[in-house]
DNA sequence: ATGCACGCCCTTTTT
DNA sequence: GGGCGTGCAT
């Protein structure tokens, strides 16, 4: 590996300035230096970005620009961010942590909680996830009388998801945006969806970048202290902004306009979910005094591969010009394996993979299986078993998606917010207390007639009159439980009142009982969501159970990769991105998979 | 009315 | 390898 890779070597052993500039080259020195005024780096694939970035921000604390707790830096990922604060934090010290550094959702749920109540939000808002989204879609579905199964929720959800991240309002989608029956329904539950969040004191990813701006547009006051205290703000990834995420940076920076943004046009992989590579291409226009610099020296591939990049990357209509380059060796040529089917392919990788290992030398965490999407997994996982190689999964249903670990989540967010509905709805009978679907039925429209929580409802006994009797007991029960609970929260710890609550509710006795396979992997996920608790409780000054909430649903699980583990990585080309392996295979390189094409494959996608 | 077992469905990329 | 809906038993 090269020594200005992402490797583990320590790169700051000195805390001179000038020792670490020696490091870079000129162009990266450039832009390490610039300070003050709009700043547009083009860093193109392996060239360095992060330390420059790092470098960056220590050279603003150096030359006494600002104070770390002045400077804004935002990533796409926890792991970028995690990142540049090691580093950071080699060079000058724990002062790093008073950086705000950090995902963007991140950063504008922190600005969120404290200023919650100026957007009509109490402090400890849930964050709802695409599936809780996809639930509340699918509930306001069917109270629309239209069934889920003809009109899927991911489809309305992508609608409203993606009016959001383009800042259009659900009253303005319906007056402008429908052109189909699907808009027109899309249009009838973008409204009560968010009523229904807003009701349910929750917001979902969108609406962590969209309230920002809200407050901003509604409070000049608050954005002006926000513009004051974030004399320098920088942003990763800047290719993969919305337009969302663009204003907000827009509007926290015209005041100084040092603003410093880094990316690559040919490395936008997120226009799926919103992101507009016309912010990083049109970043010129914007500010009119800005300073671009680029980066083509690539530290982290070879020749080979780097002109095999080079000659696909070409041929995009829209870019910003530039040619990487690199001094490193020609390299071995690209090897090319065709395969009858997957199966074979997955046989062949794996045969390949002891081959290397067993000639040339490499160590299984060198290796990496990229695939497009995660469920090709399978039959790699299968194929590496059968000949003993190990390996480590990416992605995927992650750990926070999984069904019993979502469920005990849910159970915490109700103590923490109990007009969560969607969190309500997850456990009110999980495990099975005997308020089944009718009775919840009538326990929703309850809320509905009244215009008031689920919460409200199930807490007052005169509505729940009406609902069928032995029902009525266990939801006093429940409640019971999660009141007791609740109290428990400033006394006991986290960990303990989390077991009184599997305690209490029979959850995990359930998993004991059945006994079999799938319920004793089960029990295990929610034992190891109890260590999860309790090391973010030893490791946090502040442990507060709505920090931890708000933590797990801001992961993904790259961050959770472990680089050193003996074990071949699997994992999408997407969550590889800005990751090194001396040995890569992309596998599944077929016709409409790679790149995803079909139906809607617009040319602009490929 | 609720609970359970079964078969059905689907699987882009992520905060 | 999931969730989810359906249909049957309690």
């Amino acid at each position: 590996m090269n020594s200005q890779s992402n490797g583990s070597q320590d790169l700051f052993a000195g805390n001179d300035m000038t020792d670490y500039l020696a490091e870079l080259n000129d162009r990266q020195s450039q832009a390490v230096l610039h300070s003050d005024g709009p700043l547009l780096i083009i860093a193109g694939a392996g060239s360095g970005k992060t330390r420059v970035l790092t470098y960056r921000i220590a050279q603003l604390l150096a030359a006494k620009k600002s104070w770390a707790s002045e400077i804004l830096a935002l990533t796409f990922t926890n792991k970028a961010a995690r990142e540049m604060r090691e580093r950071i934090e080699h060079i000058i010290g724990p002062e790093a942590n008073k950086l705000w550094m950090g995902t963007f959702h991140s950063i504008f749920t922190r600005i969120l909680r404290m200023e919650a109540e100026h957007v009509g939000y109490k402090q400890d808002f849930s964050i709802y996830d695409s599936d809780d989204s996809d639930r509340v879609v699918k509930g306001v579905l069917q109270e629309l009388r239209i069934d889920p199964r003809e009109i899927k929720p991911k489809q309305i959800r992508f609608r409203i998801s993606g009016a959001k991240n383009q800042m259009i309002s659900a009253e303005e989608y319906a007056a402008k945006f429908v052109q189909s029956s699907l808009d027109d329904i899309a249009a009838q539950v973008f409204k009560i969806y968010n009523n229904r969040l807003k009701q349910s004191n929750a917001m979902d990813f969108d609406d962590l970048l969209i309230k920002p701006i809200e407050l901003f547009e509604t409070h000049p006051e608050i954005l002006e202290k926000y513009q004051d205290r974030f004399k320098y703000i920088m942003i990763d990834e800047y290719q993969d902004t919305n337009r969302a995420q663009y204003i907000v940076t827009k509007m926290l920076a015209s005041k100084r306009e040092n603003i410093c943004v880094v990316g690559d046009d040919a490395q936008s992989i997120y226009s799926f979910r919103g992101a507009d590579i016309s912010n990083i291409l049109n970043f010129k226009e914007d500010y009119s005094n800005a300073t671009q610099i680029s980066l083509e020296q690539n530290y982290r591939s070879t020749q080979a591969i780097l002109k095999c990049a080079d000659a696909i990357i070409k041929q995009n209509k829209q870019q910003l010009e530039k040619t990487l380059w690199t001094e490193n060796p020609k390299g071995n040529p690209i090897t090319l394996l065709d395969n009858f089917n997957e199966r074979e392919e997955a046989q062949r990788v794996a045969q390949h993979i002891r081959n290397v290992r067993m000639k040339e030398g490499y160590r299984f965490n060198e290796i990496a299986i990229l695939y497009r999407t995660n469920y090709q997994s399978r039959v790699f996982e299968e194929a590496l078993r059968r000949k003993d190689v190990p390996y480590q999964l990416v992605g995927g249903i992650s750990f926070y998606q999984r069904k019993e670990v979502k469920d005990v989540i849910a159970y915490l967010r109700l103590l923490v917010n109990p007009t969560d509905e969607e969190a309500i709805l997850r456990v009110i009978n999980e495990p099975a207390r005997g308020v089944g679907q009718k009775s919840l039925q009538t326990l929703v429209s309850l809320a509905r007639q009244n215009d008031t929580t689920l919460w409200e409802v199930l807490q007052n006994p005169v509505m729940l009159t009406d609902v069928y009797k032995p029902a009525q007991a266990r939801v006093r029960e429940f409640i019971s439980i999660l009141d007791e609970c609740r109290q428990e929260l400033g006394g006991k710890s986290l960990v303990d009142t989390t077991r009184d609550i599997l305690d209490k509710t029979g959850y995990v006795k359930q998993f004991i009982e059945e006994n079999s396979q799938e319920s004793l992997g089960r029990r295990e996920n929610v034992m190891e969501l109890l260590n999860a608790i309790s090391y973010f409780e030893r490791s946090r000054e502040n442990a507060s159970l709505s920090a931890f909430l708000q933590e797990v649903s801001l992961v993904s699980d790259v961050d959770n990769m472990e680089k050193d583990t003996p074990a071949v990585t699997l994992m999408t080309v997407h969550a590889s991105k800005g990751l090194e392996f001396p040995v890569v295979f992309v596998v599944g390189m077929e016709e409409e998979l790679f790149p995803m094409g079909g139906r809607n494959g617009e040319e602009a996608d490929i």
